[in-house]
Order: C-alpha cells, then sequence, then structure tokens
RNA sequence: GGUCCCGUAGCUCAACUGGAUAGAGCACCUGCCUUCUAAGCAGGUUGUUGCAGGUUCGAGUCCUGCCGGGAUCACCA
C-alpha cells in the first residue's frame, strides 16, 4: 500500500465534507491538493500542501483554511497529530502502532511489496539496445540496455503489461558492409591470404566463425558468384549470427527481450510504403530541397530535390527527408513504420531509449508518431542516455574503436560482474553523464553503492541464521515470514527502528513515482538510503547492547526485531529485483 | 550558428516533477571499533543552487536572456 495515496484519500474525504458543508465550493478542484512526506522528518509523518492551493479558490488565507481542514483531520482520529505551520503545511503525524503494522504487511507482503496497479494492465512498449547487427555489443550499449531493462521492470511490478522489444537494424547499408566483410573471412576461411583488412570493412575477429560457417556451408561455391548473387545470402547468415552474438551478450547483462522486430520485415511486408501513404493522404509529404544546415558549413553541400515530411508541423526545426535524392528510403521512413506498427499493436505508451548521440533525432520521430497516430497526447517518450566515461584509478581507459579493439560489454561484465554493472549504470540520473571507475565499483566500502546495498541484504541474511542459533538465538524457533508476521510489533518503540520502518513505508510511493516518471535510478538511490537506515540500527548495538536485533534475554523483542530486518531484507530484494541485482545472502 | 543535455558544498552526486531551514558520500576535525559479519559507526564543519530578470502564497525545479561544459547538426546508421 502508498501510504500517502492512502491518506490523500483519508484528506480527499475531509476536503468533500467541507464542500458539503459550504465551507469551500463545491466547484473547487482538488487536483492539486497532495499527501507528501515532509523534506524534514521533524516535521511530522505526512504533509499536504491542500490549505495552500485551494485558498484563493476558497477565498480564505491558507492558515485559515487550514484551520478548518486541520479540524476535520483531527476528528478522523487517524493521526496521532495535526499541526499547521509555515505558510500552510499541514502536518500529520501517525502513531507507533500504525508504523509497527507497517511491518507486518511487508512480511505479507514479501517479494510483492511495492508492486501495484498503478497503470492498471495498460500496454507499454519498452524499445533498448536496438544496437546494430554489426559485431559485439560494446560498453557504450550498456546503460541503454540496463536502463531499459530496469524501467521494464519497474512499469511491469506497477502495474503494466510491457513488451522489452530490439530493433533490428538489418536493412541499411552498414549490413552490406558486414556481408562484405564477412565474405572476406569466407575467402581467409578457405586458405586465401587477404591481407589486412581494408579501410570501410569491419575487422573484428568476431566474423571469423562467419566466414568459417560459409566455408563450411558452400566450400568454394561463393567464390563463383558475383557479389549480388552473394551479397543477401551472406548479409541474412552474418546478421543472424551477430544477433545470436548480441544475444549472448545481454544474456550476460541478464537480459532478454520478448520481441526482436526486424527493419527488413517493414520493408518486405510494405509497410513502410503504406506508412508513407498515410501521410501522404494527410498532406504531409512533398517534395522539396532541403537548406543547409545553418551556422555549420557543409563542404559537399549541392542542393538535392527529395521527399520530405512536414515535420515542422509537429514541433521540428526543418522538415525531414523520407528518401534519398536517388529514391531510395532514409532510416527515418522505415522508423516512421515501426512506430506506427507498435501503435497499431496496442502500444499506445512507447519508450524509446536511445544512447546521447541520438539525442538530435527526437523531435523529427516524436513529429512522426503524432503525425502518424493522429494523436495529441504523447505516444513516445524517448529517454536518452548519456555517455559512460569508463575510469580506471581516475584515469581514463583508452578506447580505439577504429581498431576493432574497443571495450567490449562483455569485457566489462567479466571484469566487474553483472550485478556492479547493472546498479552503477542506474546509480545516476539518465540524462546525466556518468564515470564508471573500474577500482571504485568493486571497492568494498561505503563509497560504493552495490557493496553498501548487498552488504545490508547479506548482513540480514546472517543474524537471521543467527536467529535459530543454539548459542546465539533461539534454536527451533520458526522464523518463516508467516511466523515472523505475527510478532508482537509494539516491541519496535526505539527511534532508529521507527525510523527504518518508516524508510521501509516509503517505499511504494518511491515506486509509483519512479515509474512514473520512467526514472529507475530512484530506486538505487532508495536503496542506498535504506541500507544506511539498516547499518545505522545495526551499530547502534554496538553501545547499547539491549538494541541488538537477538536478545537473549527478550524473545519477545528479539522476533520483533527480526520481524523488522527481514522485513527491511523483503524491501530491499524487491528494489534490488527491479534493478535486476540480486540480493546476495552472504559477503565472501 | 541551430537543437538537445548538464551546471547544486573543496570533489562525486541527490532533492520524491513547484514546497518549509537545499541533502548524502568522499575529504577534513573529534570520539568509538576484543561487535548479532571485519570491510565501519556516532557527531562536527562545508552553499550567492553559473549570472540577470520574470511567473506566484512559494523557484535548484517553470519561462526569457546571457555565461561555461558536453553531445549532435542535408543524403550516413
Amino acid at each position: 500500500m502508498n501510504i500517502f495515496q492512502h491518506f490523500l484519500s483519508v484528506l480527499l474525504d475531509q476536503l468533500h465534507a467541507l464542500q458539503a458543508e459550504g465551507v469551500l465550493g463545491s466547484d473547487i478542484v482538488l487536483d492539486k491538493v497532495a499527501v507528501e512526506p515532509p523534506r524534514d522528518a521533524s516535521h511530522g509523518d505526512l504533509a499536504t500542501n491542500a490549505a495552500m492551493v485551494l485558498s484563493k479558490a476558497a477565498g480564505m488565507k491558507p492558515r485559515d483554511l487550514a484551520g478548518k481542514i486541520s479540524e476535520k483531520l483531527t476528528a478522523t482520529g487517524q493521526f496521532s497529530s495535526v499541526d499547521i505551520a509555515g505558510p500552510g503545511f499541514i502536518n500529520m503525524s501517525l502513531s507507533d502502532a500504525f508504523w509497527q503494522g507497517q511491518v507486518s504487511d511487508v512480511l505479507k507482503a514479501g517479494a510483492g511489496y511495492g508492486s501495484s496497479n498503478l497503470g492498471q494492465g495498460a500496454k507499454v512498449n519498452v524499445e533498448y539496445v536496438s544496437a546494430n547487427p554489426t559485431g559485439p555489443m560494446h560498453v557504450g550499449h550498456t546503460r541503454g540496455a540496463v536502463f531499459g531493462d530496469a524501467l521494464a521492470n519497474l512499469l511491469e511490478k506497477t502495474g503494466h503489461e510491457v513488451c522489452r522489444e530490439y530493433y533490428i537494424n538489418d536493412a541499411g547499408a552498414q549490413v552490406d558492409v558486414l556481408a562484405r566483410s564477412a565474405f572476406l573471412r569466407y575467402r581467409e576461411a578457405l586458405g586465401q591470404d587477404i591481407g589486412a583488412i581494408p579501410e570501410g570493412l569491419y575487422p573484428g575477429d568476431y566474423l571469423v566463425p562467419v566466414g568459417q560457417k560459409l566455408a563450411a556451408d558452400h566450400g568454394e561455391a561463393l567464390l563463383e558468384k558475383s557479389e549480388a548473387d552473394w551479397l543477401p545470402e551472406v548479409r541474412a547468415l552474418s546478421t543472424s549470427m551477430m544477433m545470436d552474438m548480441i544475444r549472448d551478450d545481454l544474456a550476460a547483462l541478464g537480459i532478454t527481450h520478448d520481441v526482436f522486430f526486424s527493419e527488413t520485415s517493414l520493408h518486405e511486408s510494405g509497410a513502410v510504403e503504406e506508412t508513407l501513404k498515410l501521410l501522404d493522404e494527410k498532406g504531409l509529404i512533398y517534395q522539396g530541397v532541403l537548406e543547409p544546415p545553418k551556422g555549420k558549413t557543409v563542404e559537399d553541400y549541392e542542393a538535392r530535390p527529395q521527399t520530405l515530411f512536414k515535420s515542422t508541423e509537429f514541433g521540428d526545426d526543418v522538415d525531414r527527408a523520407l528518401k534519398k535524392s536517388d529514391g531510395s528510403w532514409t532510416y527515418f521512413a522505415p522508423d516512421i513504420a515501426y512506430h506506427f506498427d507498435k501503435y497499431n499493436r496496442g502500444y499506445t505508451n512507447q519508450v524509446d531509449v536511445w544512447g546521447a548521440d541520438h539525442a538530435g533525432y527526437i523531435k523529427r520521430m516524436s513529429a512522426a508518431v503524432r503525425a502518424v497516430t493522429g494523436s495529441n497526447n504523447d505516444v513516445l517518450d524517448v529517454k536518452i542516455c548519456q555517455l559512460v566515461r569508463l575510469l580506471r584509478n581516475g584515469e581514463p581507459v583508452k578506447m580505439s574503436k577504429r581498431s576493432g579493439n574497443f571495450v567490449t560489454l562483455r569485457e566489462v561484465v567479466e571484469e566487474v560482474g553483472r550485478d556492479v554493472v547493472r546498479f552503477m549504470m542506474l546509480y545516476r540520473k539518465n540524462d546525466a553523464t556518468l564515470d564508471f571507475d573500474f577500482a571504485k565499483v568493486t571497492e568494498q566500502s561505503r563509497d560504493n553503492p552495490v557493496f553498501y546495498v548487498q552488504y545490508a541484504h547479506a548482513r540480514i541474511c546472517s543474524v537471521l541464521r543467527n536467529g535459530t542459533d543454539e548459542e546465539k538465538g533461539f534454536a527451533g524457533e520458526d522464523l518463516s515470514d508467516a511466523a515472523l508476521s505475527g510478532a508482537d510489533m509494539s516491541k519496535l518503540s526505539d527511534d532508529a527502528e521507527l525510523a527504518l520502518i518508516k524508510q521501509m513505508a516509503a517505499f511504494p510511493r518511491v515506486m509509483e513515482s519512479a515509474a512514473d516518471a520512467h526514472e529507475p535510478h530512484r530506486i538505487a538511490f532508495y536503496l542506498y538510503d535504506l541500507a544506511g537506515a539498516f547499518h545505522s540500527l545495526w551499530n547502534k548495538g554496538k553501545d547499547h547492547p539491549d538494541l541488538r536485533f537477538i536478545v537473549k534475554e527478550d524473545k519477545g523483542a528479539t522476533l520483533a526485531r527480526l520481524a523488522l530486518i527481514r522485513a527491511a531484507a523483503c524491501v530491499l530484494a524487491a528494489g534490488l529485483g527491479v534493478l535486476g541485482v540480486e540480493p546476495i545472502e552472504e559477503m565472501r
């Protein structure tokens, strides 16, 4: 349960009552009324801006209106205190008993804690990775891959029906280059001396197996054919083998897509033509000449008549080309058809996860989606993941893409582990650049959030193991979630214990707001804070042995505290589950 | 030059989509660390939120204009 949502409805009931009594006009809109955690915990557990946002419409001073509202709230008996503060905030506090009850609620929900029906089953398509099938994934793809996957998890857990999709660019010139590069490896596999890989072809070793497969399948037969004859076949095999490799790379990160959508299929089915015809019928397509970009000198610019889309009518800066001057499609045309296809599959909510280098592409894509769907509300949300700077002890890691000697996703995962990669890629807002320091991310200290959060979970597991230890704990005691949820939680009265409970109880709200904003990083930051609250409580037991989780002389308190930390472990595990990070049970 | 992103403590970053006295970690200072798991804990110090206006009860957040950094810029993907 999102307690803030719950108490918002309590508040709204009271506001409606005030409307019924004529204190508030019945036509006043209550949309802007919110119940939130106050920034400063000393202000209470819940705060509302109701009096401030309604005062003008009500014709009352904020503090006077706050007085009326707080009387009503007090009368519900649900709050231990209701105060008016500052410019008209109403601060509410909840009883310890309420908070203690939350521990049982968490335990009963278990791994499902934080899940909600916020999305009400709405279909959402999250398209991410979509790396060209021309080689292994490199580190630049990693952030978007993890981000998209975590966002999909987050949306799933908040009641959306999510499709994880990968768009395969298997129709452009780059896959022809791939095919030629593979053909070279084919000749190599047949024993020919191919020398250095020519400029403009893909030099990477990963094409060697493709050449060998071609040699095994065809022998020398392809050598006899002209390029036009062998190209389609070699291209198909190459892209399919590249996709296998990419799927393996993604699997190393724990990522699986539901749909791999081929660009070629859009051409073959005629979807591109159909989509363009639709735009044409709407009068959004014309033959024209694009001006050279302002300010930037393009040396080989020449005026060319092209088929253009009126994206300026939908907020873009210039109109965009759908066909090249030679009459073939630009990449933009099938992209429109692709997004329209998603729309026609029922995805009126689409998220695209792109790298920073594609940021300039957002306006035209959004424009095209608006045009083709005829929808006013935004169907498409594009999330840009900014660059990742790889560092080792603060020094930038040199990368040279030219030689094909770039850092691959797999190398990073193998060096530091999947969990570390996933967590760190989410420990920044997506639109801020991110530093990834190989040395720092494997450090075992509070400075390293992955460690800190996982350690909290492992520590809890360890304490629970001790809970049934003959010497340290209570042998044979039933410490299952079901048993613990029945413990006498009134024993949890220390401030640090209540603080931990309050932190846990905020989780459902964090989940909902993160899902709403499409910002999974909020979960990572939340977990770091939650881990901090737990470690802090653990350490309190050093100075105050009576506050330790396991107190041999007090079984009642022990069970309540084990319930508390077990609940914290559930929340940690649920949050880590969204990030796709394993909640480990033991540190080694 | 256009567009987009970023600019918050000495450093790395948060700030729950407009809330109250802007918060964490690192660093620095003081104390603790023969512990239910050691890799830490408690406390203290740290600010013209790049600058200048505007919007309103209220701005780090929204708008306008500057400054600085990054990405990107006809037909390539």
